[in-house]
DNA sequence: CTACATTGTGAACACCGCATACATTCGAAG
DNA sequence: CTTCGAATGTATGCGGTGTTCACAATGTAG
């Protein structure tokens, strides 16, 4: 009756890119490891034996979330002029926009709910990517266009209005006069305090 | 049996109380109407008559989350001075403290899924309490230590970086030299973002 | 070819949110 | 005070979920 063979070939990623799929259209709340066995065509038990649980699923998509975010971001760098303005704008962008596109799958990257063992791994990821922003604000500082101070201390609050805002347009909790220019505020600002004296 | 009357008296607040505890203790996605109702000793049903809804249940606690919120920054604005370093550094320690204490009610405040009734009100009391970071802004401008601009234009900027900070340290994903100065480097850099030219 | 490891199956368990029909209590109108 | 409707709590059931277990089918190494 059924042209799949017993055994399906490649399980784990068609589950990691249908649940992404689910996802990205009805949240995270919605994902269910059944419907997904069911719309494979494999049995309620199947994903069990390449996601020991459903926050081991997860996990592993916020993993390969911070991996693409990282190339997302090095894709930013590379067809851009060497101005700290111009690279910062490129990353910020690169990031938001991320955010913006996969808002289910980025507030499940920073949540707080991780199995500890792929806590380690997500925090590896998470370190690989943040990596590129110390690079950016270090570059900054060699060509004397960002002020000087340890790179992390720098780095964070950059960060953090990056992150900040990005949160607050997914949640729709911008008025829409703010979210009109927010984006172009935010990048002004960072580079204001980035500024040398 | 039972000591309790057939009416409970109060089986509303109870539940947003109860509620509120478990979100603290084990988070949102571990909080069920029923588990509450057990807790309670109401039947499972219960609950409906005063949420008609999981949902419904939960965006009450984030509405109740918007107010104390407001309330916690309008108390940080009453015993400070009247510089605006100071009473942005109150508010900032106010905001960034709260969610720390309340992370996963932040979360839900914040997050994307409300029924769109109960958006209303919600937006409505964010705004009422965004509205007192315009006024800490807007009064810093008259006092001549905040650049010019539009309230909402250099607020926005402000917001974003104490809320990516909130976020990334309730995240857990801060190293640890980060997290030890990360407020106030935060705040400085707000403060120099802010400072007239 | 045989033994073992991997992967998928089927049934079961204990939960969950929600809806419906019914019971009890409260409060106000007559 | 009675009555009668509204508010509140109960009992039960439905379809769904994640997880586990014994078992079956398939791949693979020796």
């Amino acid at each position: 009756m059924k042209n799949r063979p017993y055994h399906h070939g490649d399980l784990a990623t068609e589950l990691l890119a249908r649940a992404e799929q689910t996802l990205r259209e009805k949240g995270a709340a919605a994902l269910s490891l059944r419907e997904l066995a069911r719309e494979i065509g494999v049995s309620p038990a199947a994903p069990s034996r390449h996601f020991k649980s459903k926050q081991a699923l997860l996990d592993a998509l916020a993993l390969g979330g911070f991996e693409r975010l990282a190339e997302a971001t090095a894709a930013s760098q590379r067809e851009v002029g060497e101005s700290f303005a111009e690279r910062l704008d490129a990353a910020a962008r690169a990031y938001v926009g991320f955010t913006l596109a996969n808002a289910a799958l980025v507030d499940l990257m920073f949540s707080v709910k991780h199995s500890p063992e792929a806590s380690e791994a997500l925090r590896a990821a998470a370190g690989r990517w943040s990596e590129q922003l110390f690079e950016l604000i270090g570059a900054g500082q060699r060509r004397g266009e960002v002020r000087e101070g340890a790179p992390e201390r720098v780095t964070l609050p950059v960060f953090a209005a990056l992150h900040g805002y990005a949160g607050l347009a997914v949640s729709g909790m911008l008025p829409a006069e703010m979210a009109e220019h927010g984006l172009d505020d935010v990048i002004a600002s960072i580079l204001r305090q980035c500024r040398p004296e």
